[in-house]
DNA sequence: GCTGAAAAGTCCTATAT
DNA sequence: ATATAGGACTTTTCAGC
């Protein structure tokens, strides 16, 4: 899949808004609307563009600690712990890590009471540990050429 | 802002995907096509919904190796590493995190070469402690009510 | 806060270069 | 491979409930 600048210019303002309209697409990048459809379902299905995605603010829903957590799991236990994260509605992120703990968690909770009940429901699989997000200097960026 | 259980599925139908119609919403949910509009305008308002965002597959460009880099930033070196952090064009997340290698960041790279040149480019700041990525469990997860 | 209908705007398909 | 134009569809606005 050739990726020239026009692709890009494309790619950058569907990562910035996904819900702009073609037609403004197509005035931005200086090519009529059909043409840009057709390079976005080229896109689609190169699997370049993976999905378009509502994010939305967990901290205006009152679950305003972000946390990072680790865990070593326990001999034997990796299959039941893939299964039972999948099911964790605390969790966004579950990444299976090169080094000893194995696991990479990313959650959301409400206050510290809260944390320290979904730690108690994951220290069945290893062992922990808790990190909070102070603070996020970059969340989602925006991609727009090869680098 | 109150997320009653149609705004729930609203929100619940944007998040798998942005671009979808007013009106395959409007159907879904039961309401008028207008009805729908506002209340995602209200969510927008209130800043519950954040972007609309769209995912692009970097493996699919030759970005292949997905990693978690910890640093611990040398003592007087954290404004200078956030300022320089943003323009690396790697690193898609930074976090500063509780505990004592206080910098979490994500990144994407073309190959184990690739990956020493950015870690050579990071070290400066700081010792780095590297991840590969093996596996995504879960990785951007669809909220459809409260926890 | 919701509906329904009409106006405005956007997208798609076909045709042409 | 891109542009234009008409018809079809979607979104928005607004009056009324």
């Amino acid at each position: 899949m050739k990726i020239d600048e026009v692709n890009w210019k494309i790619l950058k303002m569907l990562q910035e808004n996904a819900r702009i309209a073609l037609k403004d697409l197509a005035k931005e990048v200086g090519l009529s609307s059909p043409t840009v459809a057709e390079r976005i379902q080229k896109l689609e299905d190169a699997d370049v563009i993976n999905s378009y995605q509502t994010k939305i603010n967990l901290d205006k829903l009152g679950y305003s600690l972000g946390v990072y957590i680790t865990i070593k799991i326990r001999f034997g236990q990796t299959q039941r712990f893939e299964e039972y994260i999948t099911t964790v509605p605390e969790i966004s992120e579950c990444h299976k890590l090169t080094g000893r703990d194995c696991m990479l968690l990313r959650g959301v909770v409400r206050d510290p009471k809260h944390l320290e009940e979904l730690n108690i429901r994951l220290a069945v699989y290893g062992e922990l540990t808790t990190s909070l997000i102070l603070n996020s200097i970059i969340d989602g960026k925006i991609y727009s050429g090869h680098f």
